[in-house]
RNA sequence: CGCGAGGUGGAGCAGUCUGGAAGCUCGUCGGGCUCAUAACCCGAAGGUCACAGGUUCAAAUCCUGUCCUCGCAA
């Protein structure tokens, strides 16, 4: 088939390089504007834009979609279908429904849960037991359209955003290959999704990973796991911030202690009581320095129990 | 030229301000203790102090430039 192809971060383009191993003639792919990233304010190429131009693919950055501009383009790129994922822009109604086959989305859940901007994420930070993959035909609302294909994957005990993201961009480059196989068969079956049963995933922000100490310990671990690699759960540590990257929940032995004291220095590790239960943490980051396990941090960092982490 | 921190044996750090013999906590190797050990005791190896210039009798330390890493911001 001709595919327009819409995508914009790392997620996106394991789907637009199995369109391009399956056979589709990539017509156009269209992705975010470059923006400045980094240290040093440079411009950086989104990761949609860097593998399309490695197969020498045309590459269209419009600012805004319903621009006139970009319709017009739009509609003179021959294709008989758009897939779109993770592009990071509305696609207007006159997009919806331009080409024969109209926009066919993969989306990071098995919807109707966890419509939205962040579903990988929120499904991790929820303690969910399995979440998947939804290819569905976009219509006006927000992850609303008719499901075409659904594919479920178990959460793993210590399953986090990153490690999610990986299997369901996997997952999701198959299942688009697959539907839209079975799309020209005319094999798939529209299915109405009814009421979502979580709130809407809205995207994430730095400010989400302050951990709150007064929080259970399992609520906390979660979400840790939720937002590693991005934003990542932090606290402070004297004035530096100190990000935890990774922690086990445990008993709470001294039900003196407040919550967010270190209530004992291990060898590898260090606990830190909660609301409810401990956290016992074992990889985590010190403003300025590097990500390292707990053990390698308490060799050069003389951290004692008693001590208090955040303010 | 967005702001800031940093690069010191295999790991994590101190030492840099106030130049003058390379240090700490671990790891590794050897030996000892022990029923045994990731525990304890004794000993050893291992570093052009990111790189390049400069100042100085003398530079990890002061000055200049380069490379790399990280936090913030975006």
């Amino acid at each position: 088939m001709k595919i327009i192809f819409m995508g914009t971060p790392d997620f996106s383009v394991g789907t637009l390089e199995a369109l391009i191993q399956a056979g589709h003639e990539i017509t156009l792919v269209v992705s975010q504007p470059d923006k400045p990233k980094g240290r040093g304010h440079e411009l950086a190429p989104t990761p949609v834009k860097l593998v399309a131009q490695r197969h020498g693919l045309k590459v269209f950055q419009p600012k805004k979609l319903r621009d006139p501009e970009t319709i017009k383009v739009l509609e003179e790129t021959p294709a008989d279908v758009i897939v779109v994922i993770a592009f990071g822009q509305i696609v207007p109604a006159a997009v919806l429904h331009m080409k024969k086959y109209g926009c066919i989305n993969v989306h990071g859940s098995l919807l109707p849960k966890y419509r939205g901007a962040a579903p990988i994420q929120w499904a991790v930070i929820d303690g969910e037991k399995e979440s998947g993959v939804t290819i569905m035909q976009m219509d006006e609302g927000l992850d609303t359209g008719d499901m075409l294909l659904k594919k479920a994957v178990p959460l793993e005990d210590k399953e986090t955003s990153g490690s999610l993201f990986d299997k369901l961009a996997e997952l999701g480059a198959s299942a688009c290959v697959e539907a839209l196989e079975k799309l020209e068969k005319g094999e798939l079956k529209p299915e109405k999704q009814g009421e979502s049963p979580t709130e809407y995933a809205r995207m994430l922000t730095k400010d989400m990973g302050e951990l709150d100490f007064t929080k259970s310990a399992a609520e906390l671990e979660r979400l840790i796991r939720g937002l590693n690699p991005w934003p990542s759960a932090y606290t402070k540590l004297g004035d530096k911030v100190l990000k935890i990257w990774a922690a086990e929940v445990c008993g709470r032995k001294d039900d003196k202690a407040a919550c967010g004291e270190i209530t004992e220095v291990a060898k590898d590790a260090f606990t830190v009581a909660c609301g409810e239960g401990a956290l016992r943490v074992t990889e985590l980051q010190l403003q300025g320095k590097k990500r390292m396990d707990t053990g390698a941090f308490l060799r050069g960092y003389r951290l004692e129990a008693g001590s208090r982490l955040g303010k």
